[in-house]
DNA sequence: CGGACTGTTGATCAAGGTCAACCTCTGTGG
DNA sequence: CCACAGAGGTTGACCTTGATCAACAGTCCG
């Protein structure tokens, strides 16, 4: 079968399923349970909030299709983007886990999504250890995008904030098969960048600007091509700390000898 | 009893314990499996690295007294703290679901730690769904404070920054007991602080004075006193969405349901 | 006594924010 | 078919926040 690299499975598959296969063999019955989450599916337009910040619900989100982002926006209306949101990702699988929803998730493109209660991931978990090791590692490479988008916002100018924003979504949507030949399609306004790097949309213009004048990256509406990966990686800092999603070793022994 | 507010149980147990026992009851084998997480106990000095950066092992810290920090250093020696680690922090327990550790964990003060190796909590996992839920909503409150302090670094001047940093460092502690009255002590220099708040540790001295001249806080060597709770929390926007840990109801029913 | 470490304060500088003008593109209604 | 509005993006002018550089003071410790 030729498939884009990592990718593995039938393409009807949900997309989190198929993210999952890149790494292990699914039973048909887990295949299932995961498959009966993402019902019943639903459909909103660009812009839209999906679930607002402050609830007391826990319900998550798991997106099947199109851009969404988690975000923060205080009183005075400034905002955070805590993350991205691409097809594939139980966004978040803890958030059921705290009383509150400190975050909101909102729409970029029009979006297929399913709304996952509590009880549906407890008994998840409940059932099969395995899913359960699965999700948590999920979460884990979650966090670990947020450790690095963290020192990037702190301790990073402009250049390596940006050059670091492009290379992960790059390096995200390569994992699950969505770029192709160093392109992508970045459906976002200079306002969402802006956001996200904790810049103001003037300066993200000027950025991005400068690094196509450098070579750097070329751009036209929303496609974005790197031109130069290695001198992006470099001044996003990005190392061998900083790469695709792996399954440790320890983990997949264990998970073959779990119970399924 | 009179305990302070939420800490429960035997102080000879370990912090972890005393941590989940505040908000579920252990059985006698769960507090069994817990605290032999904690064995060997080790101990460090002050500014020891416990786990340097870009390890490919997965081993785990679990803090039992003392404090550390998480970071990250970049090439050209800029660091960012990803977060400051408390006892009974397990530091995390998540990043041997990845290949390679992307931060380094080091000793602010002299401490006392046990190093947690991935077949120990993947054994953890295996046996008790109980304890897996409980660890993966500890994984759960680290993200979130994650978030928050994504929220702070990328759109919040420097008084706001370290009004957040102060009160969710004062926050942590006093839910596991170790700040009185409103004051706690901090022992981290300025230079840390710095480096958890993405500035330079000169705008750290000159707003520390400022908040201090204000009345907000007072301050001497590193013990901190919140004298206006209410404004610091309001400068931080600190809401009910940011709030001590607290067990969803649909965990805890969660639990009471699952095996043990 | 001298040096290292931490914190404070002043002087100067620069990265990036803010404000504003303007341009292009797209959709809309007369 | 055109006028217009609104969104997104770019560029210039100016300003502010916080960085950098430097001097110095207090404390601890060999």
């Amino acid at each position: 079968m030729a498939e884009p690299a990592g990718i593995v499975g039938n393409p009807d598959d949900p997309p989190l399923v198929r993210k999952l296969r890149q790494f292990v063999t699914l039973t048909p019955g887990e295949t299932a349970a995961l498959a009966a989450l993402g019902q019943p599916l639903r459909t909103a337009r660009a812009r839209t909030t999906l679930l607002p910040q402050g609830q007391t619900s826990g319900t998550a989100v798991l997106l099947h299709d199109g851009w969404a982002i988690r975000h923060r926006t205080l009183v005075d209306g400034r905002r955070q983007i805590i993350d991205f949101v691409v097809p594939g990702d139980l966004c978040d699988p803890s958030s059921f886990m705290l009383p509150h929803r400190d975050f909101a998730i909102t729409a970029v493109t029009s979006v297929r999504f399913a709304l996952v209660e509590p009880a549906d991931v407890l008994a998840l978990l409940r059932d099969s250890t395995r899913l359960g090791a699965l999700l948590w590692w999920l979460e884990a490479q979650e966090e670990y995008i947020l450790r690095a988008h963290l020192v990037a916002v702190g301790r990073m100018n402009a250049l390596e904030r940006i050059a670091y924003l492009i290379w992960e979504l790059w390096s995200r949507l390569s994992a699950v098969g969505l770029a192709k030949d160093n392109s992508f399609i970045l459906p976002a306004t200079q306002d969402l960048l802006a956001d996200a790097t904790g810049l103001s949309h003037v300066h993200v213009s000027r950025t991005l600007g400068q690094m196509a004048r450098d070579g750097l990256i070329q751009r036209q509406d929303h496609h974005y091509r790197l031109l130069d990966l290695q001198r992006l990686m470099r001044l996003a800092q990005v190392d061998r700390t900083a790469r695709r999603p792996q399954l440790p070793a320890t983990v997949r022994e264990h998970l073959s000898q779990a119970r399924r």
